[in-house]
DNA sequence: CGTCTTGGCTGTAGAGCCAAGACGGTGCTCTACT
């Protein structure tokens, strides 16, 4: 049997429905990967289109096709994007709750006759069982998942509907699985693939060495010279900018403080009203806001290529943070600038951030609870006396331990053979540490990055798993030298870069990279660790695996 | 974990100090009221 040939149909799709001349590097294989029906990850920049990575293929597979993505903003200017070509081939809607009962109606009805090929929809949408009947009713051809890392960054605390994802999906028939990221390291693209259960995955990485953009690093002592560094950047005059704060409150007061120092800038957070945050938005869109000091709020969708520089006035909770928020500088291809002033402080809010770990009292209240028969999130929270939010976090635990199960009408129930509930929630607990230790040992290499004197890109890079094959010369330690001479210092390591060794303690993991006399291990179950070389050798602390 | 606020204390007043405690990010959706 002669094998299909992709490239000519997706570059026609893209000329005639998109009206796109050319596909761009790393679209062409994931495209093929989903016109295959296999499941794929994609990690690519945002600007590198990874849209039409799904976009394209969804219109030569019957069926159609379901967005899953996490802001309803994002998805009002993909769906403008797509609806401004007229095209009934890629016209998409939405349903959410800001549309009224009527709109939804119609959106459905529109995608069952074949008039609209795109739902955008949030997951919470999903987890209600009629809504995921009525999309099921429409036999989807495609799934796709933007801003992929979210399941991981917000399913286990924030918004606990990501964690299902896998199992509706399963419930919509389980056509092919389109998961897209900007940034994922690979825990965080562990966990994607496990909790939305692709089959054998095929994962395309690129793109993350970002040639153009200048990475700076500064330890900074005090406040006071954290402040000169930034008006020093800020003195260059390049314009726009984002400056990243940790708080609502830092965001509100530096924008004021620049603004009396002559910079004039505008802050941006999730506490704002919604009609104040549109209007930032779209002035820093348009151009009319040079300096926005903003909250990690802003981030996803900001579409906007003339981004000169992004600083940060805080300690970003992961390398997976930072990269995403730097990689909003410079997407026209123009010189960018990105400078981390860090403090020794900074962690503390991070760490505070992470914290709030389950009380193991409550966890076997609530497995109680669940034990006496199925009942909905309210309801248990009236039995427990917990809050909303905790009652999720502790479910999503309890799920993963197998003592939750979510079944018909949203309610949740003890699944038959589920651990007694003081073993479930020893259990959850042990869980809820192994997560821990993994999300601490990401903000453990975000330190690492910040104190490193080796090539910027080199370390990032190696925090996700690539490597370069020389110095960036586009980093801080790279200009001053200090890079070179660590390069000149470092030996074969004992263990192959990206090969598995084995640890008595912290079990199985991959070597990612060496730096001076440490070496980088990511494992398994604790995450991210930085070993003494000549102490692995000496003791031999690490086996082959 | 760090920062900022609050309240009590200091002999009159009030500025200043200290300890205790609050607070800190990310968004969807549903409901009540206008």
């Amino acid at each position: 049997m002669k094998l299909p040939i992709y490239g000519p149909r997706l570059r026609k799709v893209a000329r005639t429905h998109f009206g796109w001349p050319s596909l761009r590097p790393g679209q062409f294989k994931p495209m093929r990967a989903v016109l295959r029906r296999k499941d794929a990850l994609v990690v690519l920049p945002t600007g590198a289109g990874k849209s039409a990575i799904y976009q394209i293929p969804a219109v030569l597979l019957p069926g159609p096709t379901v967005v899953i993505s996490p802001l309803l903003a994002l998805q009002q200017d993909q769906i403008a994007a797509l609806n401004e070509r007229a095209d009934p081939k890629i016209r998409a809607v939405r349903v959410s709750s800001a549309e009224t009962p009527r709109e939804q109606q119609e959106a459905i009805e529109e995608l069952r006759s074949g008039k609209a090929e795109f739902l955008f929809i949030t997951p919470e949408q999903l987890a209600n069982p009629e809504r995921l009947a009525e999309v099921k009713a429409l036999k989807p051809g495609l799934v796709a998942i933007d801003e992929a890392h979210c399941i991981s960054a917000w399913g286990p605390d924030f918004r606990p509907d990501f964690l299902a994802l896998g199992d509706m999906i399963k419930e919509l028939g389980r056509p092919p699985v389109l998961a897209l990221t900007a940034t994922a390291s690979p825990p965080v693209r562990e966990d994607i693939i496990n909790r939305l259960q692709l089959r054998n995955p095929e994962i395309h990485v690129s793109g993350l060495d970002r040639k153009n953009l200048f990475i700076e690093v500064t330890h900074c002592p005090d406040e006071a010279y954290r402040w000169r560094r930034l008006t020093t950047l800020l003195d260059e005059g390049q314009r726009p900018g984002i400056v990243y704060v940790a708080t609502r409150r830092a965001a509100e007061e530096l924008a004021e403080k620049l603004t009396q120092a002559g910079y004039p800038a505008e802050f941006y957070h999730g506490g704002m009203a919604g009609g104040l945050r549109e209007q930032r938005h779209e002035d820093f869109i348009n151009d009319k806001v040079d300096i926005m000091v903003a909250t990690s709020a802003f981030g996803m969708g900001i579409d906007k290529a003339n981004i000169r520089w992004v600083a940060h006035m805080a300690l970003p909770d992961s390398p997976d943070s930072y990269f995403q928020e730097i990689g909003r500088a410079g997407r026209d291809g123009e010189p960018g600038r990105v400078l981390l002033l860090w403090r020794a402080e900074d962690e503390a809010i991070q760490r505070f951030f992470n914290g709030g770990g389950p009380d193991e009292t409550e966890l076997r209240e609530l497995a109680k609870v669940l034990h006496k028969g199925p009942a909905t999130k309210t309801a248990l929270a009236e039995k427990t006396g917990l809050g909303p939010r905790r009652i999720g976090q502790y479910l999503a635990l309890l799920e993963q331990v197998g003592a939750a199960r979510t079944g018909k009408g949203s309610k949740i129930s003890a699944p038959t053979g589920a651990p007694l509930p003081a073993k479930a929630a020893t259990a959850a607990v042990a869980e809820f540490e192994r997560q821990q230790a993994v999300i601490k040992s990401r903000t453990d290499m975000m330190r690492g990055f910040a104190e490193s004197r080796q090539c910027r890109t080199e370390t990032l890079l190696a925090y996700f798993g690539e490597e370069i094959r020389r110095m960036c010369g586009h980093c801080d330690n790279c200009a001053d030298g200090s890079a070179e001479e660590v390069n000149a210092v470092e030996e074969e390591g004992p263990f192959p870069i990206h090969s598995k060794v084995s640890h008595a303690e912290w079990g199985t993991g991959m070597v990612m990279g060496y730096e001076e006399e440490k070496m980088t291990v990511l494992f398994d179950t604790v995450g991210y660790k930085t070993l003494s070389v000549p102490v692995v050798v000496n003791q031999n602390l690490l086996t082959p695996a």
